[in-house]
Order: structure tokens, then sequence, then C-alpha cells
DNA sequence: TTGTAAGCGTTATCAC
DNA sequence: GTGATAACGCTTACAA
């Protein structure tokens, strides 16, 4: 900490212990405090131990960005996702974050909001530091977007989504089964007449897959599928609440209704409940998420919860995989399943 | 896309279009593109017209790994949160990371799970990217992490937490207010017999602020306070469970119970609820935390809201407002409100 | 307003 | 196993 002659202050980057600092304290080359860094075992035992002490010492800190330019790869992984703090990505980001952070690699994080405009300005900010890869969300992207992806040349991944035809890593589930493994899981408990609630935010495409897996599933069991679909654009507690109501005031009176996500589904408990309703014995109710609060309703909600930790883990793993950091052989299509969670609702 | 001749292979970052390249086909110099990016205003209009048609042409896209090695500052700012996918700090990542996006600067992200070892790791490869600021979160850091950020020389900030002594900026809420709050919107609502439960993970003293807070406050309005202590480590709905059913077959029955956070709050609803009691007649129930399912419950959880997007958005804000790239004066202290959200419960 | 030259701290290349 | 040297693509400093 004592004031040594203050060397000739540089015009930058002043006073950063650099890489060749390094260097000359242990009487090697810069170049072999770079390979004591990237390829250790390159090194001979002596030098190794002579730099780690100096490196100790100094507190260097190695310089990413100068790395980065010199060698055209960063240690950065770009992800860009709809929202951070909403029910369903978080856990997502969570699992990514964590295995590419276990693996010496930094997560670079933006949100779209669902717009792909934003997704554009977030993908064109993020390679210009020119990311090792970049993981989006969905595979609906901007001309724009496109073009970039083609060019950048990097591995790409898209999670939640899983279109086999597309040449990125497609990380995702089946929401047809989803509605496949609701219906299931609704006759198997003895249910016969099941009813199945759309969303009410217009263009969400996967909950209308969750509805043709009901449908289908139900006609293949001898049943008749019963489809509501409330005011679009309702708050989806509200659309619950709505969809609730009115289905057990119509004449087709279901004995279990199978909601298009968790939110809807509570509202439809609450209102259910407060319209003098059992749950599950008038009518059982089921979602689709595992959303934090499923299991703290009363009567828990019984829900289909879809793989959100797993696929951050996959997609980190896939893009791992591609940079040749693990082993293993990076597969193009990764289908993972959804769960039922038991819970009192159905 | 024809297959031009190809130019000499560049050892690496072969292919990419370069700022340069866009200078020659523009007919100017490099550093006038550079200005182009950084200080359109010093450019003359006409060539500042040229350069657009050429960048959009090419479709260049600035490497920012350059640029930061250029100037000693990336346009990246680091953050480091417990968790991601917790109730707690998704709002303050979503508000931090919007904020920051809509400045041109990204957000690198990692997560410590409140270990103060892997903080240290996380801090230690953010700095590695000369990030232009560093967000932590509280105050509890390991001595290396200190001295790095000492030598880093970046603004600093620290949020969820308050130490007017620290010298990093300070963004948080007091605790202690909570606990004041808390109690004194239930005595606002005519209970008198009021009690408190403390979080069963031992280490959360944040939780301990709050119930002094109720101490105090109670005593000062004439109260008694009963301070109830779940078992220590118990999962902290089973926790709430525990504590409601204690507490409720206690001598000192309490009206109304304050509980250290929302998990809490939770068990001790429905387990109240299982056990014949109705809330909030027989006994009322507040959380802290109005995490997602509070809103859910039924009864509606009444809670205490602590300002988490407001303090993302304010983190960031203060580094940008450091780093000059919007006005004002970055505070060294801002301390936040809270916010009790009134339900059913209580 | 524009340009020239030098350098940011690292790694690729090639030689020893 | 080790090192000298030249990039990597941009911005700072200074000059015109």
């Amino acid at each position: 900490m004592s004031d040594e002659k203050s060397p000739p202050r540089k015009r930058r980057g002043a006073g950063r212990v650099t890489l060749l600092a390094v260097a000359r304290a242990a009487g090697v080359s810069a170049i072999t405090v770079s390979r004591y860094f990237n390829q250790p075992e390159s090194v001979s035992p002596e030098r190794r131990e002579r730099i780690a002490e100096v490196v100790a010492e100094l507190g260097y800190v190695p310089n990413l960005v100068a790395g980065g330019l010199a060698s055209a790869r960063g240690r950065i992984v770009a992800m860009v996702i709809p929202n951070i703090s909403g029910p369903i990505f978080a856990d997502t980001i969570q699992g990514f974050s964590d295995t590419l952070t276990r693996h010496g690699y930094q997560l670079l994080l933006a949100s779209s909001y669902f717009s792909s405009e934003q997704e554009e300005s977030a993908v064109r900010a993020f390679l210009g530091w020119s990311p090792a890869a970049l993981v989006l969300t969905s595979h609906f992207h901007s001309p724009a977007t496109e073009k970039m992806l083609a060019e950048a040349d990097i591995p790409l991944v898209e999670t939640w989504d899983y279109r086999p035809e597309r040449a990125p890593i497609q990380i995702g589930f089946s929401h047809h089964e989803v509605g496949v493994i609701a219906t299931r899981h609704l006759h198997g408990k003895g249910y016969r007449k099941i009813a199945f609630v759309q969303n009410s935010a217009a263009g969400d495409f996967s909950a209308l897959e969750r509805r043709d897996g009901y449908i289908e599933t139900l006609k293949e069991l001898g049943g008749e599928p019963q489809v509501f679909a409330p005011e679009t654009d309702l708050a989806p507690f509200e659309a619950g609440k709505q969809a609730m109501l009115a289905l057990m005031a119509s004449e087709q009176r279901p004995e279990a209704i199978i909601f298009a996500n968790d939110n809807l589904a509570a509202g439809a408990l609450l209102a259910g409940q407060r319209a003098g309703f059992r749950i599950p014995e008038d009518c059982a109710v089921m979602g689709f998420g595992d959303y934090p609060f499923a299991a703290m309703l009363m009567p828990g909600l019984t829900t289909v919860k879809p793989p959100a930790l797993q696929m951050g883990v996959l997609a980190a793993t896939r893009v791992l995989q591609k940079l040749g950091v693990i082993e293993g052989e990076a597969d193009h299509l990764n289908l993972l399943e959804c769960q039922v969670i038991g819970r009192e609702s159905a």
C-alpha cells in the first residue's frame, strides 16, 4: 500500500495489474503467464508455482476484455428472455446462469417482454460483446434478428419452444402433451365431463396447443370436449373467475375443468369457493405452470409443471458442449417432459 | 451471399465487419466513424448520413470488446444477487436490467445464494470484464471481495441493505420500519393483542429488525409484545403452521399475528383455517414480502410490500448518474419506503 | 470538424 | 517448454 514512485500515468487503464507485470515479477514472459491460466499443463511446475505466488501477491485479475479481443471468443453467453420477474422464466434463468457460472462463463441478460423489436435490439447489443453463444426464447424473431444470427456464427439455442425444422438447438416441451396428460389425469381420477378454459391473452398460441391435446385425448376417451373462451384481454385472474361461474351455471356443467394456466385456475378456485362450490367435490380444477402460489392455495392447485429449471440447465449444457467445454455431443432436439403435480384440487 | 474472392484469412476475428471497413466505404477515417457512434453531434450532418448508410448496408455491429479495451470502460454493469428465481429479488433484477438497457448498458448477472465465497468468485470474474459499475446485495462481503472492490475504483452500489456508515451507495429500506407500520396497521384496525412470529431460518437478521420495530411500537401503543420463535430451520411454511396452532392454543391467544414473512403467514393461514379458525375474525394475519401468492390466498394476505422493483430502478439510476450517463447527483443514501398492502386477512 | 499515431492487455503464430 | 512479435478493433491524445 506504500506510495511507490508513481509510474508515468498511463492514458487509460492506469494502475491495473497486467499480465506483463506478473510476468516480470515472476521472471518469465507474458505468454507463459497466459499459458498458466489457459493451459496450465503446458507450463513447468516450478514456474507454475512461482506464477501462482506472484498472482496472489499482486492481486492480478485477468483482463477478460483484452483476452476476448485477442482471441475473439469471450467467456460470455448472452440470453434474451421475455421477462425475469414473471412466474414462468425465473427458474430457467437460474438454472442457466448457475450451470454457466460453474464452468467459468458469465451471463449477459436482457428481457424482451415478448417484443421482437426489443429482442432485436438486445441481440444487436449482445453481439457487440462477441459472446460465445446466444440463447433466445421461442423461435419467432424479426428478419433483422435472423440475419444477425445467421452471420454471427456462434452456437444458438432456442428455449421454451420446439421446432424440429429449425436449425438452432431446440429445447422445449410439448404443449400438446400437456393437454394430453392433464386430461388423462382427470379421467384417471374418475372425472368424465371435463371442460377446458382458454387463456384470455390473445396471441398465446401455446395455450391453444394444450387445448388441442385436451380435445384429442378426451375424444379418444369417449368424452365430449367443451371449450370455454373468456373475453379477450381480460386479466387472467378475472378471466378464470368468469369462466368458472359461467361453466358452473351452464347446462353442460362440468365435473372438472382444465385451465390454460395457473392464474386462470386460481381465479376460478377462489371465485368458485366464494360462490359456494366445493373443490374438487363439485368441480375439480387443474392449471398449468405450477406457479409459486399453486401450493399455497386451499385446496392446493393440481397443475402441470413445465421443466423450467431443467430447460435452463440443459440450454447451458448444450452450449457448453458446443463450445467443447464439457464432454458430449450437443443434440439438436431436446424434448423435455412435463409433470402432473397432484394436489387437492383435482 | 456470393462467394467473393475470399480475403486472406485472418487469424482470428475473420470476416467481421470492422470500423475501418465502414470508414473506407464511407470515405472517412476510422475515428470519424467512432465519433459517429459516440458523439454524433461532432460529426457533420453529411458524413453522418453517409456513414449511416454504409453501416446499414454492411450490417456493421460495433465491437464492444475492442471498444472496452481501448477506453477501459465497457458498457457493462455487473450485479450479484442471492438468487434469481426466489420470490424476493426477481423484481429488483427486472427493474435494474430494464433501466440499464434503456440507456445502452448491458447486465452481467450471477447468483451468490447468500454465500460470500460465491459472491467473491462472481465479483472476481466480473471485474475481469472491467464493468462500468458493480451492484451487490447486502453489505456483508468477504475480506478478499472488499479488497477487490476497493481496488477496482468503479461505482459500487449495495442494495437490499442500508448501512449509512458504509462508503458504497446504499439503497434499501428500513426493516425496523416494517415492524412499525405493520403493528400500526393492525392497531388501527382495532386489534390489541398482537403477536409476532420470527423466521425459522437462522441467520435472517433483517427479520429480527422487523421484530424489534414491532416490539417498540406495540409498547408505545400500550400493548404487550408476544414473540413466538418456531423451531429453527423448519421449512417456513411448516413453521407458520406450527406457530399459528401454538399461539391459538396458548393462554395469551392473540387477536392478530405478524409473521416475519409471507411464507410463514401462508402456512399459518392455511393451517388456521384447517383447524377451524376464521381469518381475520378469530385471528388476523399479516406477512411481509408481498410474494406473488399473497393475492391468491383466500382470504387475501395483508402484507408489507418491500420496494423491490423500485430498488432495482434506483440502483440503475444511481449507477448511471455516477457514470454521467444521466443527469443528477447520485446520493449516497437512498432509503425507500415499504407499503402495507391491505387485503382480507387483516 | 477531421485526421494521424499510439496504445489498451491479451492471445495466435512461429521460431527456438 | 518457452519466448519475440504481431495482431485483435477500437479510442485517446494531439495536431491540423
